[in-house]
RNA sequence: GUGGAUGUAGCUCAGUUGGUUAGAGCACUAGAUUGUGGAUCUAGGGGUCGGGGGUUCGAAUCCCCUCAUCCACCCCA
């Protein structure tokens, strides 16, 4: 009987996994370049939790079972609530600022294509408990500082910046009802996907004036900060998140990274709970699911139960930023080491076999990663094998060993050859 | 949940208007070469042609169903 993989699934043979580790080992690297340390909670968490903040349609989307206990739970479909409960819990004993990152494992149940998967890993970085927007370019930073350690540029990929609390204070400005931005902000985040007659017709639904629809449009394509006094008023919100925003980018250009970023209003995040800066980065070209996104959000933590404390992160998955980092060419399949040994241990006659597994247990015991040959004889096998693993040495054991106790010490990059005894080979 | 395309060896794919024992390249194993790696040549293993049903003397090929994959929509934390 056979049994295939499970839909929107992958198998991770060492050539996939290494490029896995390839994408995580750069996001670690970057989180702690940057500053954050990593915490991780579990897989499944109670299904309530993901309902708090996205309703009951949420159920649907996410893989949930009931235990022996009757207890509903679900596969992680974010990380972001566990970090909530995680930081609610501890809250008083933490220091602060919280930089906290993590590299979760997540399920969501979506039918899959391009870019998107029912099981993926995810990079996330987020800052606790700091107001300043200092924190909210941080985290901007951090995300282009890992796309440019791996070889993108600010020709490859965007920065595109906006603010809900801007967006929410022009909008109140031109007379939407605050309690018609929540249903307003999915709608408003589609406008780059969908055409403009259908976008248009979205918001007739939810907005009576067609002037107002009109100015709204005209809001969405504004990509300097200067624009906006000619559309709409400024109200003292909308001049203060304003403000901030262009600190945003002030802290952007210190950062050297200023290049790489757009103010751009139609950056709005589908999701309810943000609060301040908003951002996604996207590939220049457009062809693909923004690689990642986040901003700031003030109130997750209470809503779980916490005190009010400000929060602001992001999040980018593995799939996306895959399928752009192989069409930039900054990845391939034959471009990672699947296998790296330091020493390959060639073994010429059967009656050594025994002293070449007892070096080699030696060398391992000294740190080397290092692999005897199974099967003893003719030399060119044994040498392609040392070769496929990627050896940086090798050791011949033969006629030298047998006449006066010397290795043959092959080094697989120059092809030089040295003798030694095995007493010095362990020292080096 | 809706629509489109595609399923032949581990991978990438040939396979003529339906016709005998289904092929190639790469990969794998062994040998050419019993003490020297990336090359070349030779040989070998590996397939109920996604699964089931139907049409036919005969199906990888035609029809139906189903499953899976990919792509788009919905959704996108």
């Amino acid at each position: 009987m056979k049994i295939q993989p499970v839909k929107g699934t992958r198998d991770f043979y060492p050539p996939q996994m290494a490029v896995r580790n390839f994408i995580v080992d750069g996001w670690k690297a970057s989180s702690i370049r940057n500053g954050f340390v990593e915490y991780d909670g579990p897989i499944f968490e109670h299904l309530q939790m993901y309902q708090v903040k996205s309703g009951d349609e949420i159920v649907e989307q996410l893989f949930n079972f009931t235990d022996r206990g009757g207890r509903h739970l679900a596969i992680r479909p974010e990380i972001t609530p566990t970090l909530a409960r995680m930081v609610n819990k501890q809250i008083n004993a933490l220091p602060r600022p919280i930089k906290w990152f993590s590299v979760p494992r997540l399920c969501r149940a979506e039918r899959p294509q391009k870019g998107r998967l029912r099981e993926f890993f995810q990079w996330n970085i987020d800052i606790i408990g700091v107001e300043d927007v200092l924190a909210d370019a941080e985290v901007v930073y951090c995300s282009l500082d890992y796309l440019r350690s791996v070889g993108l540029t600010s020709g490859d990929v965007v920065a595109k910046i906006s603010s809900r609390r801007l967006l929410a204070a022009l909008l109140k400005n031109i007379g939407i009802a605050e309690d018609k931005l929540e249903s307003l902000y999915p709608i408003l985040d589609k406008k780059t996907r969908i055409p403009v007659e259908a976008f248009v017709e979205m918001l007739g639904k939810e907005i009576d004036s067609t002037d107002t629809v009109q100015t709204v449009l005209k809001l969405m394509d504004v990509h300097l900060v200067d624009e906006i006094p000619d559309i709409v008023k400024l109200n003292e919100e909308a001049k203060v998140s304003l403000d901030e925003l262009i600190q945003v980018f002030a802290y952007l250009r210190t950062m050297g990274v200023e290049d790489w970023c757009r103010f751009d209003m139609s950056i709005v995040r589908g999701l309810a709970y943000y609060t301040g800066m908003v951002f996604e980065i996207h590939d220049k070209a457009g062809d693909l699911r923004a690689v990642c996104g986040g901003g700031r959000y003030d109130n997750l933590l209470s809503d779980f139960g916490g005190p009010k404390v400000t929060a602001t992160g992001m999040g980018m998955g593995d799939a996306v930023l895959e399928i752009l980092l192989r069409e930039k060419g900054l990845l391939r399949d034959d471009s990672l080491d699947i296998q790296k040994l330091d020493y390959f241990v060639a073994c010429l006659d059967a009656d050594l076999l025994d002293k070449a597994v007892n070096i080699t247990a030696q060398l391992r015991e000294k740190g080397h990663a290092s692999n005897f040959s199974y099967k003893t004889g003719a030399l060119k096998k044994q040498m392609k094998v040392a070769d496929s693993m990627n050896a940086a040495k090798c050791i011949i054991l033969g006629a030298e060993f047998k006449d006066s106790k010397q290795l043959v010490v092959k080094d697989m990059q120059t092809g030089e050859q040295e003798l030694l005894d095995a007493e010095s080979l362990f020292k080096s």
